[in-house]
DNA sequence: AGTGTCGATACTACATTGTAGCATGTACGT
DNA sequence: ACGTACATGCTACAATGTAGTATCGACACT
């Protein structure tokens, strides 16, 4: 039996969020509006809804903390960035994993631990 | 002036689309739709309306021959690429592109001049 | 010649994602 | 007690993802 591995699959905006909670942790909606890169250029609604969205799917916590919302990721950086390399290396690369891999190491200084399950969840190929 | 580069934002599914048109040129629906990626798992219907609506946004040419539709690119191998890197450095990994390039030369196995060009369109920063 | 089959086309349909606005509620300063 | 700031829940609409149906022409068969 091959334990289906269940990388979930990310849409772009899905991504960006994603990435401001691992490096910020929990966040109310307002914080991590602020915190999104500029290249995110999104009017606070909509920040809003794609967290309630992540938050239904399970792809991020939300909790009521003394009246307003906070969010915190619920996917580890690890399971989100061998998401993203699959996707990569399968539908646009079409290459192996292990450059793919590579890049992203140095781009978000993935320690060593979480290449390592990168790796693993991506099922150590080549 | 800053000439703004207008590089096309793909979707991933333009994008799987592209990348057979580039090695194959001109195909049909049916053509196109064999030739797609394993990974890209969709039923006929779905290759055509995605090839319909790549063909109204001008992505690819369409034209009747002797009664069947053919579709071509219309945009190159570099930008579409580019437009690829751009998305990848700018919002998944904030970083340089150059490294970004270097891994899509390699997989892709741009020639020389497409890595030019493609450095070009990003606009030779870094 | 009439008819069934096959592939191609045009059209329609519905869910998800991208993007954003509005109405209402609550805490706080004055 | 009241206005001002935010926060929240809801609603809305366009683009994209994904796919089905109706129809039509070419060709084989009877």
């Amino acid at each position: 039996m091959v334990k289906r591995k269940v990388l979930p699959e990310l849409t772009r905006s899905e991504v960006a969020v994603l990435k401001v909670l691992w490096r910020e942790g929990e966040l109310s909606a307002r914080e991590l509006h602020e915190r999104l890169p500029e290249a995110v250029d999104w009017a606070y609604s909509t920040t809003r809804t794609t967290m309630d969205r992540m938050a239904s799917k399970g792809l991020v916590s939300k909790r009521s903390f003394h009246g307003i919302n906070v969010y915190a990721p619920r996917i580890s950086r690890a399971v989100g960035l061998a998401s993203v390399v699959r996707e990569l290396a399968d539908r646009v690369l079409e290459t192996d994993y292990a450059p793919v891999v590579s890049l992203f190491a140095e781009a978000n200084a993935l320690t060593p631990e979480e290449i390592e399950e990168l790796e693993r969840l991506l099922g150590e190929e080549s």
